[in-house]
DNA sequence: GTCACGCTGTCGGCCAGCTGACAGCGGCGG
DNA sequence: CCGCCGCTGTCAGCTGGCCGACAGCGTGAC
């Protein structure tokens, strides 16, 4: 499940005359933080492309608890599939911090596809991308433990928001400890006790809501390989020791 | 969760035109029960249609486990996406029972999206399609308990497999309690337990591998509202009497 | 200053479900 | 007929992580 993708920009793999025409087809948005884009279950027929700023993607269970499966970054694509296939919204897209978007409704990009068949084949793929991402995420929270959950979320978050700081890579956005928890879909508590351990070998720093990693080949080893947490370890720590090396 | 999505058939969505070019353009292939035709993470450029018989679709973990995500019954497409982005196969399929498929290679596809641009549409709503079936189906995983999760795969096998049988509806396809443990992403003595205490509320009447769902809409409300093991009820048991009402 | 609020840090209790183990049972091959 | 194999049925024991609770801390409003 490590094999991530990385890029969802439908526009970066248009030809030049085809990624004109978009967005000169394009509205501007511009949303505040936790501002809703759209709604889980809402109807919409319109697709986004982040100009500026970074998007939440979230689905909500029916018993309230909430996942958050993307933050999308500058140039991701996102509300494809209602676009397509016409049914609710999958996901609840909310701004994360200030955003502009890039709004397409699905007349034009179905005109637009007409015109410039590089479009079917663009979407289509980022479909199939969006699928994968899926995919791996909900796999890792079936079968991957917290720790390995969340190792993977900071990999994830450095390789979209990381800029190199000091010692290591720091996170452009801040998080809480809490959103951390929705991401790597487990509690609060859970994330806190696997930042102490994680800090404890010298995988992360943190200072209040600013994380840096330190030692991403590491945090990737427990990703990959599994850990436990401290907490449920019998003595001295062995098992982690040696996925470290 | 509910919102099942039903037909994954590419030609139904197509014009008689379309559909007949990607018929002729077809080659057949048959396969023996548990003969697999592509597996996960190989390279693969086909896409499949089930003509006849059935067809697994499963993702395998690293660590082995393995899980059972579709049975795909005819008419059901499958193995888009690496037709799509040319990434190595997320899922390994093989046949359940004896099965007939249609195969499409890419170069097939890309020359029909040509000329049928009906089939540029058909092929996105499939994708969106199996998307959404994937991410109900890990969220399934991720929040609900395993009674939960077993009702609805019942539920989803009685609608694709479900024949009328005297006082329910008959499974047509024999499964062992370990496959569907595969498919709840469970365990075979979990799975044991609960086919139990279904039987108990009169939900479903096994015998042998057959099985017959006696309660669907029972069934439904095992799946949405939850239910508890009997082995975990505090005594004489409340909570399933009322789900059940 | 001080109050409120949201964050981090910590702990004990609890429980669903996984693990491993074993018994019984039916069908099939030799 | 016997032995094997894969299936169902059952149980005791263990554990990862959720839940509720509470303390401390920093920041911003008033």
């Amino acid at each position: 499940m490590t094999a991530r993708v990385s890029s969802f920009d439908l526009l970066a793999w248009l030809p030049d005359d085809a990624r004109e025409a978009l967005l000169g087809a394009a509205t501007v948005r511009r949303y505040a933080p936790r501002q809703v884009i759209y709604a889980q279950s809402d109807p919409g027929d319109e697709m986004f492309r982040v100009a500026h700023g970074s998007v939440r993607l979230s689905v909500m269970q029916p018993d309230g608890r909430e996942l958050l499966y993307k933050l999308c970054q500058e140039g991701d694509c996102f509300g494809t599939s209602s676009v397509v296939d016409g049914e609710p919204r999958p996901q609840t897209a909310e701004a994360h911090e200030n955003a502009t978007l890039q709004v397409f409704g699905k007349a034009t990009l179905d005109a637009l596809r007409w015109r410039h068949f590089a479009l079917n084949d663009a979407m289509l793929r980022l479909l199939s991308r969006h699928m994968r991402l899926v995919s791996d995420y909900y796999a890792g929270l079936a079968f991957d433990a917290v720790p390995q959950r969340l190792a993977q979320r900071l990999i994830d978050l450095v390789e979209a928001f990381g800029e190199p700081a000091g010692s290591g890579v720091a996170l452009a956005t801040p998080l809480s400890q809490s959103e951390l928890a929705l991401m790597a879909g487990t509690t609060r508590q859970s994330v806190n006790a696997c930042l102490q351990d994680f800090r404890g070998f010298g995988l992360i720093a943190t200072s209040g809501a600013r994380l840096t990693v330190t030692n991403v080949a590491g945090l990737r080893a427990v990703a990959d390989k599994g850990w436990r947490l401290r907490r449920f370890l019998p003595a001295r720590n062995s098992t982690n020791a040696e996925v470290m090396r």
